[in-house]
DNA sequence: TTTGATACATGACGATGATCATGTATAATG
DNA sequence: CATTATACATGATCATCGTCATGTATCAAA
């Protein structure tokens, strides 16, 4: 049966929501697009209307992913308790797409990337604006270290997910970042 | 032709040099027994009087990267230097198999996992002895944080890399973490 | 209502890759 | 030297997956 205009736009959005979800929590590679298709309630011949083929489709969610440019809504270690919890460590599927995928982007063609980075950008923009520092180049060097340690724990913390070690590696990065932003900084030399 | 008792432990170090090489250049999955046994100067036929299966090459690789326990021998600020290096991001070939490997780690099985876990722990361990800290919990605190954001900083700089935004995360999470590790930590509460 | 366009289902195709079966030359053993 | 065990090459098998071909039912336009 055919779909309706309507139908149609809905379904691309479906589409791109579902590969969301299932990228983030397998990986590009263990994703099929009968998977992606089946998910969204569809069946594979369909995709090829909708996508030039899988990259095609990987570039796209990851843009759809990292689209949003609204303000950070929370001051620096109110995000990173939530960032680093053990409930966003439990649940990459609805978590942040640059833990749960910056490792595989590395090796996808330039549209992934172009947007992994376009996406960084705008994430260290607006982590800038809640990072301590008393100008706008340590600001954003704390934005830059902050991020580095954050998305680097929670991926740690997920390799390691059912030692006691995973638990500890947030909480001490939680500690540690909060103890960070708390000093201080050094004048410059 | 058979290959005489010492030339099967050559080719067994062979064949995981080789596949340890080629995981960190091209993740797991996208790296078949064929590529590895072709890059050992073998066919993939021999390989399963060797390994069990993929799984247990890819266990055992880690074991093997990750085996090492000499202690550190620079300081911290001069292994964030090489470690966040334009080098080290454009040769994970021959780099540190955590930020190469860690987040393709998370979906593999137990052996794979476990070796990773041994493996950071032993590194947190050694990282603890050259981290800034008046006592043992300040110090493994602190080379907590600096693995997160050290691991963190060398996988967005390979995502971003080619963009000016590369060279920037790299520079500015060594210029954070030095002056970090400069600064006296604050008195508990 | 008729006609054409098209969204999507079904099914096929070709490539790839993990794993196994078999043969053989040679090391090891006596 | 004769015999046996085995390391490894060649080749087959089976499953999976990306992609394409085709048919059809229904939406849209006249």
């Amino acid at each position: 049966m055919r779909a309706s205009r309507e139908q149609v736009q809905e379904n691309r959005r479906t589409i791109l929501e579902a590969a969301g979800r299932l990228f983030r929590e397998r990986g590009f590679e263990a994703v099929t697009v009968t998977d992606v298709m089946k998910s969204a309630g569809l069946t594979h011949g369909g995709f090829y209307g909708y996508f030039k083929n899988k990259d095609d489709l990987i570039a796209q969610a990851l843009a759809e992913l990292l689209g949003g440019s609204e303000p950070l809504s929370a001051d620096l270690s109110t995000l990173a308790e939530r960032y680093l919890s053990p409930a966003h460590r439990d649940n990459s599927a609805c978590g942040c797409p640059v833990a749960a995928l910056a490792s595989e982007t590395i090796r996808q063609p330039g549209g992934a990337r172009a947007a992994m980075t376009a996406g960084l950008k705008r994430q260290l923009e607006r982590l800038s604006e809640v990072s301590p520092g008393s100008d706008a180049e340590q600001k954003r060097r704390a934005a830059i270290g902050n991020w580095a340690a954050m998305v680097g724990a929670l991926i740690l913390a997920r390799m390691t997910a059912g030692s006691e070690l995973s638990d500890e590696l947030l909480s001490e990065t939680r500690a540690w970042l909060a103890a960070q932003d708390q000093r201080e900084p050094k004048p410059k030399a």
